[in-house]
RNA sequence: GGGGGCGUGGUGUAGCGGCCUAACAUAUUGCCCUGUCAAGGCAAAGAUCGCGGGUUCGAAUCCCGUCGCUCCCGCCA
């Protein structure tokens, strides 16, 4: 266990415990509900009760009607009797599903033989005595009392019942607790939550922004954030020392599944720190967050393992692995230059990677022609990654058997039993070979790997496989624009030891970039940045700013560090993927509330929509639509 | 900007050139029913198959366009 104390010494812990709970009923007022429905248990037997919620179901059989009522805490059964509370009766028989009703009765234990295991509040029931519906539902379009799929155009139309589904619901409060725990948890470190402004300056550097046109000033511009990175800085040069903000980020770009518009990250920085403590306290934070929030998940390593970048891409093909599963690419090119297959030979001959898979079990006893199914669908997946083929060898079952596949004459025995034992590979294993540019290697590596994963079964929900990504290139060349570009931003200080490259071999300096993955998604990145102002100056002209342009856009960061700033690093998570991850969802848009289609619309409002001709009039904005589209008031 | 998938009663699906006067489940409506919990029984109503055009003797079905949703590439940390 490691110890954060000498960073974190001045823990200031705010107590909540002590904060009375607010009860409507303990004002003497009239209340609509004295408990919550999911909140029922045996112990309440006997208490009289009123509880208000939606009629999740109804069965009516003449003169007892059971009504299932559901609020946010879960589903309890009322029952009505005709006999004994025929007004009662009454009301029930006229409610419907989603109607929103009112109930006061006794809470008793159900009769013997009657409970039902599959609820929380089974044991027991309430007798109605009074039954008031306080409003009435049309029929819903889609079921809210059961998971079913449901087409993505009427969910979105009618969000607000979407939202009233128990899983929804689940993950909207699952990713109140988790921004609620980092909150807490944050503050008791000695951070402070600061917000910084939606309407801000436009930058060149990353994603498109949106952009607000200013009333005040015609023909000028505000841009929403894309994140507060400059302003988390500047707080440290104002001498916050310990920030943080649930902040939201806005990108003009094209939507994705794991990509909104505008998005939330858990945004942080700290002074006087190096990489090391940022990616402790970054990780404590995260595993007791796991360990608070989804309890019943597992953590695959800890402390989480620390992957090179350089290490991730030869292996995985990819910047964020899920290392839930093996499969990785292993250097074969020494043997592969051996065979006698010409493709490997000429490659290797070029300096080009051979590089070969495992694939456990995948050959087992297929057929033939099965196989050559198979292998063909693996080979399509690799050109479309670029590549211009995928040879593979088969393993067979039986100790004597032969190995099938078009490249296995190519090796000689002792060839084939090298390779078998550098991939640790068994009987019934498929081997695929990678050949090409080292950039289409790691292309179809990345495209594989999660392929494969999925039809060997490997891919364990429950399972939450981390780890940091470490020593990224402080640049990437752009063939393009015939520069470097920061592999982060243009804020990130290189590795120490690696400075002097700057001048020399600036594609081999390192930064001191760190990402945290989990199950093959980025969910946090970050780096330790500059805070010098002639390393700063170094960076510009590499990435071909020019000092005018760079003071131009860049200016007031430049001039506030000429003032005092603290060494500072930080980090920002991406939430909507952390909580879609804990979740167990495919998507962010099912823990966003009110997300926004692919065509960045919101299906229920109908936004974005058109702006009066008044309204464009004051903005001095004249509209210059491509022909046939239609302008509307 | 490009490529793939989907669009059929309220919902989820089937049908994929004529047997479709569009099937099934569920929901809905009415009646019956006092221990149900995916309640049950009986009955009824409900879709010109996203929209527009074309091919054909004939289109839910084939083709083109268009709209919407979705997945992926480009783009985007």
């Amino acid at each position: 266990m490691f110890c954060l104390g000498h960073l974190f010494l001045c823990t200031i812990m705010l107590c909540f415990d002590t904060v009375e709970i607010f009860t409507p009923h303990r004002s003497g007022q009239a209340m609509l509900k004295t408990i919550q429905c999911g909140e029922l248990r045996p112990e309440h037997s006997g208490q009289e009760v009123t509880l208000a919620g939606w009629v999740n179901r109804r069965r009516d059989q003449g003169g007892l009607i059971f009504i299932d009522l559901r609020d946010r805490w879960g589903i309890c059964q009322v029952v009505v009797d005709q006999e004994t509370a025929p007004d009662a009766h009454n009301h029930a028989s006229n409610a419907r599903n989603e109607y929103v009703i009112q109930v006061v009765g006794k809470v008793r234990m159900r009769p013997d033989g009657t409970s039902n295991p599959e609820l929380a509040t089974g044991d027991v029931e309430v007798v109605a005595s009074e039954i008031e519906i306080l409003n009435a539902a049309k029929t819903p379009p889609f079921y809210i009392n059961k998971e079913d799929s449901i087409d993505e155009v009427v969910r979105m139309k009618y969000r607000y019942l979407d939202l009233r589904r128990p899983k929804m619901q689940r993950n909207i409060v699952l990713r109140h607790r988790v921004i609620k725990f980092i909150r807490d948890w944050l503050d008791a470190q000695g951070f402070v939550e600061v917000e910084t402004p939606i309407l801000f300056k436009t930058t060149p550097e990353g994603a498109r922004d949106f952009l607000v046109p200013s009333r005040l000033q015609p023909g000028k511009f505000y841009a929403l954030p894309q994140s507060p990175q400059q302003l988390k800085q500047l707080l440290m040069v104002a001498g916050y020392e310990r920030y943080f903000q649930i902040a939201r980020c806005f990108r003009d770009e094209d939507l994705r599944g794991q990509r909104q518009p505008e998005f939330t990250q858990l945004d942080m920085e700290i002074s006087f720190v190096e990489r090391e403590d940022v990616i402790q306290l970054n990780e404590t934070l995260m595993r007791a967050l796991v360990k608070a929030v989804v309890p019943e998940k597992r953590i695959m390593e800890e402390p989480f393992p620390r992957i090179l970048y350089q290490d991730a891409m030869e292996w995985y093909g990819s910047d964020k692995p899920d290392i839930r599963y093996d499969l990785r690419a292993v250097d074969v090119a020494d043997l592969a230059g051996q065979s006698g297959f010409a493709v490997f030979v000429n490659n290797v001959a070029e300096g080009k990677p051979v590089k070969a898979m495992r694939v456990p079990g995948m050959a087992g006893n297929l057929s033939g022609t099965r196989l050559r199914t198979v292998a063909a669908e693996l080979e399509d997946m690799a050109k479309a990654a670029g590549a211009k083929g995928l040879a593979y060898m088969a393993l067979p079952l039986e100790e004597d058997g032969e190995v099938r596949g078009p490249v296995g004459k190519f090796f000689t025995v002792d060839q084939k039993l090298a390779l078998f034992e550098r991939l640790g590979a068994q009987p019934g294993d498929l081997i695929l070979f990678m050949s090409d540019r080292r950039e289409v290697v790691w292309a179809v590596t990345d495209a594989l790997r999660p392929h494969l994963a999925k039809e060997l079964g490997l891919l364990d929900p429950t399972l939450l496989g981390y780890c940091w990504i470490v020593d990224f290139p402080e640049f990437l060349w752009n063939e393009d624009e015939q520069r470097w570009d920061p592999s982060q931003h243009l804020f990130t200080m290189p590795m120490p030891e690696d400075i002097p490259l700057l001048d020399t071999d600036p594609g081999a300096a390192r930064g001191s970039q760190y990402d945290m993955v989990c199950n093959g998604f980025e969910v946090a990145g970050g780096s330790i940045r500059i805070h010098d102002r002639a390393l700063q100056e170094k960076i510009f002209p590499l990435i071909g700013q020019d000092m005018d342009s760079a003071r131009e856009q860049f200016g007031h960061i430049l001039e506030a560090f000429e003032y005092g700033v603290p060494p500072h690093g930080g980090i920002a998570w991406g939430i909507d993927r952390v909580v879609a991850i804990l979740a167990g969802e495919p998507n962010i848009r099912e823990v966003i509330a009110f997300p926004k289609s692919q065509t960045g619309s919101d299906v229920m409002s109908g936004t974005p929509s058109s702006a009066l001709p008044a309204q464009l009039e004051e903005l001095h904005i004249k509209l210059d639509l491509p022909e046939e589209e239609e302008i509307e008031a």
